[in-house]
DNA sequence: TACCAGGTCGCTG
DNA sequence: CAGCGACCTGGT
C-alpha cells in the first residue's frame, strides 16, 4: 500500500528508544529503508524512500490499525509551529534534526514489561533480552507481504531476516522463564516475575488505567516493585499516550543540566512536553 | 580494572 | 525525605 507522508521518519523512530523490537531489514544503495515492525501480533513491513512509503497492509488495515499506532491523531504540524515560533534555539535545532519522530501508541503490557527491563540497562541488551523472551514463548507473528509492491516484496524476500515472534500476553508466560539467567534480565527478573503474576491475577488492571489521568497513572504504576519514576514516565508516554509525561534518564538529565541549567520550562510545553523530550533525547543521542 | 548503560530499592541520618 | 551503595550483565 503506497502512501505519501511528510512528517514520518522510520529510522528516527527506530533509534529514538521508544521501541525495542523494530528490525531494520535492509537499507539499499539509494538509502531506501526497510523495517519489520512487530505489533498487535502482526509484523508490518514498512519501506521508506523520503516521503514515499510502502506498507505491507491494506488501506483498510492502515486506517483501522496502523494510522493510530503511528499517532496520526496528534497534530505534529501544530507542535512544529509552536517550537519554531518559540525562543528556544536548542529545541529548534533538536526539532529540525528529529523531524519525523513520533510517539508511537504501543501496547500497554509490552511497554510495562519492556521498560522494566530497561532500567539501568543498555538498548542492545534490552532488545536482546526482550527478543529472547518472545522467542522462548514462541508465538509466531503474522507476516503477509501481499500488499507490498512487487519490487519491495522481492527485496524483502531476497533478504533473510530472523523470525520475529509476537510479544507474549501475560498469561502465556510460564513463570519458570524468570529463573533462566540466559535471558539476561539479571536482577530485574524477580520484578518481571512479580508483575506477570500480578496482572494474571487481575487482568482488569490494564483497563483501569484508561480511566486515570497522568498523575494517578504514575502513582498506580509506581506502586509496583521495579517501576520507579523514570520507567513509570516511559510507560505513561509510550503505553498510555500521556504526552505530558517527561521521562528523565541519565541522558536527559545531562542535557537538561547542559542546556537548561536555569531550569526547563515544563509549563511552556504543557500537554506535549513528552514529545519535546523525545526530540531533545534523540538530538542528544546523535551528538554523542 | 573500573565504569557505564534510557534506575530502583532499601537503608541511613 | 534526600542521599547513597548495591545490583545482573556485557561492553569499553
Amino acid at each position: 500500500m503506497i502512501l505519501k507522508i511528510k512528517n514520518l521518519n522510520l529510522k528516527q523512530i527506530a533509534e529514538s528508544g521508544q521501541c525495542f523490537r523494530w528490525k531494520q531489514i535492509k537499507i539499499d544503495d539509494n538509502g531506501k529503508l526497510f523495517y519489520a515492525i512487530p505489533a498487535f501480533g502482526k509484523i508490518l513491513v514498512a519501506v521508506q524512500d523520503g516521503e514515499d512509503f510502502d506498507f505491507s497492509c491494506s488501506k483498510k488495515e492502515w486506517d483501522k490499525v496502523w494510522k493510530d499506532y503511528f499517532d496520526f491523531t496528534t497534530d505534529y504540524e501544530s507542535i512544529e509551529k509552536q517550537i519554531l515560533n518559540g525562543n528556544d534555539d536548542h529545541l529548534k535545532d533538536a526539532f529540525k534534526v528529529g523531524y519525523g519522530v513520533r510517539i508511537l501508541k504501543q501496547d500497554l503490557w509490552e511497554m510495562i514489561f519492556s521498560f522494566m527491563v530497561s532500567q539501568n540497562n543498555n538498548i542492545k541488551r534490552i532488545s536482546k533480552s526482550i527478543d529472547m523472551f518472545c522467542e522462548r514463548v514462541h508465538k509466531k507473528s503474522e507476516l503477509n507481504l501481499e500488499e507490498l509492491s512487487k519490487e519491495n516484496r522481492k527485496a524483502v524476500l531476497d533478504y533473510k531476516f530472523n523470525e520475529i515472534y509476537a510479544f507474549p500476553l501475560y498469561n502465556e508466560v510460564s513463570l519458570d522463564l524468570f529463573d533462566d539467567a540466559s535471558l539476561g534480565f539479571g536482577y530485574r527478573a524477580p520484578y518481571l516475575r512479580e508483575i506477570c503474576e500480578y496482572v494474571s491475577s487481575d487482568p482488569c488492571w490494564f483497563n483501569f488505567f484508561y480511566g486515570l489521568n497522568y498523575d494517578d497513572a504514575m502513582k498506580e504504576l509506581m506502586s509496583r516493585k521495579g517501576i520507579g519514576m523514570k520507567v513509570a514516565n516511559c510507560i505513561c508516554l509510550f503505553g498510555l499516550h500521556h504526552t505530558d509525561a517527561f521521562p528523565i534518564d541519565t541522558h536527559v538529565k545531562q542535557l537538561l543540566d547542559k542546556y537548561y541549567s536555569d531550569g526547563f520550562d515544563f509549563e511552556k510545553y504543557q500537554g506535549y512536553a513528552g514529545i519535546i523530550q523525545q526530540y531533545l533525547f534523540y538530538y542528544e543521542l546523535l551528538n554523542k
